[in-house]
RNA sequence: GGCCGGUUGGCAGAAUGGCUCAUGCAGAGGAUUGCAAAUCCUUCUAUAUCGGUUCAAUUCCGGUACCGGCCUCCA
């Protein structure tokens, strides 16, 4: 089998670009995950979907065998810190809990776990090594107990994010500390007071600062180089910024992340998601009004580098999309699935940028070529294309019966009771009995759909 | 202020130097149905604006307007 190619658009060139990955029987990437201090809204929960559809596809070209795939979870930071001040909660609690929700979101998405999920208390002594590196090589300093990393060493320093020195200083809004030499220089590792969460170092008790982390676990899990590093854009600058000088600055002659890829910011009714502003949803407030799949549908309808606009009516309307999906499924549930490939429209459309609007598009179609096939033969072997096409994009992994019906049985049984009794007024054309009892159930959010060989209802 | 990205039909959202600008939702009409639902068929509506390059631009280049992101913690 000839290798698909894929074209990925790398931050750092700002163009679409060829991947050819370092070495095709361990392609490798890291995605920066969550901090761990409060449940996960939607912008946490667009990321991983975005990557899982990229990790999906990398697992199709070069098999799932030769693909490595690091999540991270921050689970030290001063947000976690503030957190336990204003709960009272351990550091610990709060950070496992916080780290059992997310998995459970993730879950709920459809999200593949990825091979590893480091924690970055677990990868200190990392750090520490890779803090020592830097000052041995010349791009950090310590002032005021604090390890800095030195700008000015690096002069590649701003290239991920373009702009230069001068820019960022001209922009600068913050108060620089008079210890920096240069006020863009950042905190590699910092003194925690006896109440914090801190390790011993050679500069003392202390703790890492936030960039370190992946330095660290990137290096240990995939190597000094590797392949595609991703994240929402708004970790660009200056965490991925520092990242890349951390790295090359730690090991020289290597170039960190060889493909760098960010996902747009999404959007509440078109304005940032912000607490303040009141349009702030966690995944689980989402999942209340809709099945966790119309929200993953919903996600990738917009290619994952433009912003993405999340409304609740687009929200409803991913689920009608799946609805029509499901029908199609649950028309086909008695024929058999065969061996089947995905659709080789829809690969090259996620190989092309993961462009997963097209690539919906395409299962648009095949869902309607589906309800008009004919045979029995033919239509199994479209349901399964349809099923491993939309594998690809982690959609239609739910039983056709149990979208529509949900899993209560108590309330399944009342329904049928129902529908056998409006079965025997039909039998007399009691055409006033049938309609109420359509109507009561309709009430109630479900629909009943007669067929030649049956009735059968949905919950819309 | 600096840097970056965007502006396609009622809405969502792809693609493309030229032939009818995909797909979905919504709307209209029809088939089917006791009624309905689902499904199928047909169908209306768009490339922000002003210039330039070109035989030809929505697509390339430049200006303008508007929107968003980053510059500070953020997926």
């Amino acid at each position: 089998m000839t290798q698909i190619q894929i074209y990925l658009h790398d931050t750092l060139k700002q163009r679409k670009i060829p991947f050819t990955p370092i070495d095709k029987n361990n392609v490798r990437m890291y995605v920066c995950g969550p901090t761990v201090y409060d449940k996960a809204h939607l912008g946490n929960a667009k990321t991983p979907v975005v990557y899982d559809v990229l990790y999906r596809l990398l697992c199709y070209v070069y098999g799932k065998e030769h693909v490595t795939y690091v999540s991270n979870i921050t689970d030290v930071d001063d947000k976690i810190l503030n957190k336990h001040k204003e709960t009272g909660k351990s550091i610990h609690e709060i950070t496992e809990q916080t780290y059992n929700w997310y998995i459970e979101d993730m879950a709920k998405l459809n999200v593949l776990a990825p091979n590893y999920r480091p924690r970055a208390t677990e990868y200190i002594a990392d750090m520490i090594e890779l803090v020592k590196k830097l000052l041995a090589n010349g791009h950090a300093y310590e002032a005021e107990k604090q390890v800095l990393f030195d700008v000015d060493s690096m002069p590649s320093y701003g290239r991920l994010s373009g702009r230069s020195m001068k820019e960022m200083l001209a922009g600068a809004r913050i108060e620089v500390a008079d210890y920096k030499k240069n006020p863009a220089d950042f905190i590699l590792w910092k003194p925690s007071d006896a109440g914090q969460p801190g390790w011993d170092s050679p500069w003392g008790y202390g703790r890492p600062g936030w960039h370190l982390e992946c330095s660290a676990m990137s290096s240990k899990l995939l190597g000094n180089d590797f392949d595609i590093h991703g994240g929402g854009s708004d970790l660009i600058f200056p965490h991925h910024e520092n990242e890349l000088a951390q790295s090359c600055g730690a090991f020289p002659n290597t170039k960190f992340a060889h493909y760098w890829v960010h996902t747009g910011m999404l959007m509440i009714d078109g304005v940032k998601m912000s607490k303040s502003l009141g349009n702030f949803y966690t995944v689980e407030e989402v999942l209340q009004k809709e099945p966790a799949e119309a929200l993953r549908l919903l996600f990738l309808t917009t290619h994952y580098h433009q912003p993405f606009n999340f409304t609740f009516e687009g929200l409803h309307n991913a689920k009608a999309i799946l609805d029509k999906f499901y029908n199609a499924l649950l028309k086909n549930t008695d024929v058999p699935t065969v061996e089947a490939q995905p659709n080789p429209k829809i690969i090259e459309a996620l190989a092309d940028d993961l462009n997963t609007p097209l690539a919906l598009s395409y299962l648009h179609e095949m869902v309607n070529t589906l309800n008009k096939a004919e045979n029995t033969q033919e239509r199994a072997k479209l349901k399964s294309e349809l099923l491993a096409s939309a594998y690809m994009l982690g959609l239609l992994y739910n039983n056709p019966e149990a979208w529509f019906k949900g899993e209560n049985n108590e309330e399944t049984a009342e329904i049928e009771t129902l529908i056998q009794k409006r079965a025997d007024a039909k039998k007399n054309k009691d055409w006033a009995t049938a309609d109420a009892i359509r109507n009561i159930l309709k009430e109630r959010g479900i629909v009943l759909e007669d067929s030649p060989t049956g009735t059968t209802w949905k919950k819309i």
